[in-house]
DNA sequence: TGTCAACTGTCAGCGGCTGTCATTAGCCTC
DNA sequence: GAGGCTAATGACAGCCGCTGACAGTTGACA
């Protein structure tokens, strides 16, 4: 890689411009691969599964498995990661004059479509949906699960700061509001993924409720005012 | 402790009452290898530590070990989860008319000190103090230590809604505030890990500095009114 | 077509963890 | 205080996730 270009092929910094046999062979491995984990993940569990039976599924050796994926756990979270890429772009794209809580609200409304497009690239959306049941259920994938997420707040917590002008290290304002936000994510997915209705949908919708009831939550007294 | 009776062992139902040398000598193993963990964690790390060196240090077969503790995991949080029940008892004993985040502000403030005291019966205050970096420096335990700590908030957000009366599955408030109240918990957290002095007392004071910021910070617009 | 590099499989080995079984050592009774 | 009972331990074997090393195969490109 990065062969710079005199004649024959270009081969410029862009990522799999020409696939060429290779690179295409590689691609269809690592698809298989990953659909083959979701698959038996989702179907026998992810503990229950063992790396030789995700590489048998894809005819492939345990060894080549972890080539394409640094650990199980990697391939679990493998489509996840593109989602919140997604996220993260939404939000680095919202204008700066809204409130960061605001700012976050709605590219989380705005990214849902984009998401759910790009893991449809990869996967079936519906097997992936269905996968986020079999996260919160293995205590293992629930943990990485939240450090990834925590990750990704920080990630997030520095753009808001960005958008702010402040200090990240400074002002704690930043990630305040990130954690908050990431929180009540983590409750509306936990929410979610209890219920029959394990839809995409579903999911958009919970989030935009509960966010909402972020303030009032936090404000005094639940007995008095109501509702 | 509690030997009281006729003339013989009484051994009720009562959970470690006559000590007897077979329970001393139990304790004491749990002990050591509590401690050689913990140390040889803080020392060389904890990936870098091999159960079969913890078993080593306290003269044990690493079998041993594994019949003390579920995993490597359950023996570096013994002492968290020891923490972690006096502030759940802290939250139970606060009066009901309390709002729920003032409740668990108080309790928090309320049970510093008998968390150090429980805590400086197993092990070194100060080690556990220093355990707390390796944990937030270490990708799985900190994994471990986000789903512990979610698994805490679960409960404690039964303990509010059963506070205010209310159904946990009908209405997300409990769930809500107990997931900010931990957000900003685990913001203080790792600020306070990355600091130089990484005293109890210094944790204390940011955890209150902070949650009085969860409020101010939700609400709309940082650039207008400042602090 | 032949050379080079990338991709792969095989093998060996470590560390976390578990089941099994024989041995040790506290406990309890007679 | 000698015996039997049972809990606690150690030793061993084995599974699974994961890694390094080496050799074989197969695209890429001159």
């Amino acid at each position: 890689m990065k062969v710079a270009g005199t004649s024959a092929p270009p081969e410029t910094a862009l990522a799999a411009s020409r696939p060429g046999l290779r690179e295409l062979k590689k691609q269809r491995t690592r698809d298989l691969l990953l659909r083959s984990a979701l698959e038996l993940f989702t179907e026998h569990g992810y503990e229950e599964t063992t790396v030789d039976d995700i590489a048998e599924a894809a005819d492939v050796s345990q060894r080549t498995f972890f080539r394409y994926f640094a650990s199980k756990e990697d391939a679990a979270f493998f489509v996840s990661r593109l989602a919140e890429s997604r996220f993260v772009d939404a939000v680095h794209a919202r204008p700066p004059e809204e409130a960061p809580l605001d700012a976050l609200r709605l590219a989380l409304a705005e990214s849902w479509n984009t998401i759910g497009e790009a893991v449809e690239q990869l996967v079936p959306l519906d097997l992936h949906m269905r996968f986020y049941r079999v996260i919160e259920s293995t205590p293992a994938l629930l943990a990485a699960h939240l450090r990834r997420a925590t990750e990704l707040e920080e990630e997030i917590a520095r753009v808001i700061a960005g958008r702010e002008g402040l200090d990240i290290d400074r002002d704690p304002r930043p990630r305040v509001v990130v954690a908050v936000f990431g929180a009540v994510m983590r409750v509306t997915e936990r929410i979610w993924s209890a219920r029959d209705d394990a839809g995409l949908a579903a999911l958009r919708d919970l989030t935009a409720a509960y966010l909402d009831q972020v303030t009032p939550a936090l404000a005094g007294n639940w007995r008095r005012a109501e509702t």
